[in-house]
DNA sequence: GTGAAAGCGCTAACAT
DNA sequence: ATGTTAGCGCTTTCAC
């Protein structure tokens, strides 16, 4: 097989100069619709890919935005980065995931290498980075946009929730309905700030009602339901007197109400259950769980177009640069 | 802020050439220690970060490998991935994620478009691809390698499981119990061609036994607990003989569970539930539905391994090009 | 162990 | 509407 053809080797079959070639390809400036044609037609017989590489470097520009996310195996980031996908999809810029696993030292080195490539945007979960990352960013000179998370000072630009604020809304919730005895079941926290944030906010706002949490259960890893359903267990276990459970995910929360189901415990007679996400997951379940709506797809589109609007070229450098969203409670009947 | 450091202002920083600046910084070649030292030192104070734009189109190599999925929406395909991250993690190479919806036009533009990057490799779902897709991946010159499915022909190398021998399995499980009246619960075929291959394999053997389905509900988008409800719901209505269900999913399967609960009937007393995948979710539910694994995370690290073994620079050609893993089938609780 | 020259494949800027 | 010149920021190659 020959050697990869270059725009040179098009130009050369068709007929024209390599500049020529360059623009009838890229369909923009002046060229005669007889010799678009004639170099499409050269372009498509070579099997032509263009080198993206020498043309990002040649025109300094790349159409890529970088997504750095924690993790992609539960259907949140997902579904932040569907957000994200739709917003792009009618620009020429195309985003490029990047997963750290939780971990800061690794979030650092995949920032270190998406901006390597230059991207024309970089959006990122969270507010939390080690020093170096922040420097990174903030000499980045693009677009850069935290997501999920308003709670602290973005270096650039922000859309999200306020987790302390969502944790401190379902226990209002949860008080209302009468629960004293109130357990929670959550992630191990320095690894989920958010998580953290939803818990201190949750339980600031039991303070405040002369209460405090009367039992709690964390783990590591993966949010699943085989684990909400142990760990319920494990905690009703040791704490029979408590009524409700206010979990960090959906998933936990499912998890709770399958061992409800198991056990033959009435929802919420026997125990109320209390989530965090709004998952997909929640419509096929035989009761409706309270949770909190955190808006990932709006979050994913808002940080699309906050980056499409920040880019050089744009003049839209006027954007708000903190969008803060509410998150939405929903009692459910589980409450 | 000034305009970004580049390899020739850390060159002049540090006192060298930038030869010996780009040596020192990439720790590869001779080098002194005290102007290694000194490169670095120059590179931390100017926030340097290199660009591998250019350094990609010099050394004409890049470190990425493509991987093209329908969706990140399941955790089917993250799993994959995660695989492949695994069996990377030691290595240069990184992988750049590109989404295709199901939907083969989007496919060719995110191949032709991730090739145009020039990747070490690409590895991407599926063997059915438009024309011009497979045409440019047997012109990439790179390795290529198709995973999940194992059902056809492959243009370089590919590792997956048979999906016709998968849904056939499930089938001789489901008729060894003594079902007579089967009902099947799939996607829309044409968009999902494993799933399609399942449902083939699976009426061959029913038909070998002298059996037909009985009854069945197409679905489009995503597979989720309220469809796989639903659909067993309306089934169930149509088709109430019907004594065993074979989903494409273990989602939906879960969902048809949900409906089994809410409606008190017994599984299998009263129907017989078997899905597709053998997802973590299933590990949280009141019961262990039927299913069949599919070694997502296997087939990921072995595309993975396939795309290092594949390229230029090793002679290691030799290696394995199909790949066929055995799919495992557990009847679980609920046949 | 270090440096100088050449060029990767393309596009911006300026001709014509 | 098309061509020419220069150069993007790095690495390869070869010289010392």
């Amino acid at each position: 097989m020959a050697a990869k053809p270059t725009l040179k080797t098009v130009a050369a079959t068709a007929g024209v100069s390599q500049m020529t070639a360059s623009r009838a390809l890229r369909g923009g400036g002046d060229v005669s619709a007889r010799t678009r044609a004639r170099v499409e037609a050269a372009a498509a017989s070579l099997g032509y890919v263009p080198n993206r590489i020498a043309g990002a470097l040649a025109s300094r520009h790349v159409n890529l935005v970088g997504v750095v996310f924690p993790s992609l195996s539960s259907t949140v980031f997902p579904e932040v980065l569907s957000g994200i996908t739709g917003a792009l999809d009618d620009s020429p810029l195309q985003p490029v995931v990047g997963v750290t696993g939780y971990d800061l030292q690794r979030e650092e080195a995949v920032v270190r290498d998406m901006l390597s490539w230059r991207p024309a945007g970089l959006i990122l979960a969270g507010l939390e980075h080690s020093e170096n990352t922040r420097n990174m960013l903030k000499n980045a000179d693009i677009p850069v946009v935290e997501v999920m998370d308003v709670d602290g000072v973005p270096i650039d630009r922000c859309v999200g929730i306020s987790h302390r604020r969502a944790g401190a809304m379902m226990a209002a919730e949860i008080i209302a309905r009468g629960h004293r005895q109130i357990g929670f079941i959550g992630t191990k926290m320095p690894q989920d700030f958010r998580a953290g944030k939803r818990l201190a906010g949750f339980q600031k706002a039991l303070e405040r009602a002369g209460l405090a949490l009367a039992d709690f259960e964390h783990y590591t890893g993966p949010s699943t339901l085989a684990k909400g359903r142990e760990l319920t267990a494990r905690l009703l276990a040791r704490s029979p007197e408590i009524s409700c459970i206010y979990y960090s995910s959906d998933t936990m929360c499912a998890g709770g109400l399958m061992h409800c189901l198991a056990k033959n415990l009435s929802v919420p007679g026997d125990l109320a259950l209390a989530g965090f996400n709004n998952l997909e997951l929640l419509n096929g379940l035989p009761l409706r769980l309270a949770t909190t709506d955190s808006h990932r797809f709006q979050i994913g589109k808002r940080a699309a177009q906050m980056v499409l609007g920040g880019r050089d070229d744009k003049g839209d450098k006027s954007g708000e640069k903190i969008v803060v969203l509410t998150p939405t409670t929903s009692p459910g009947q589980s409450l």
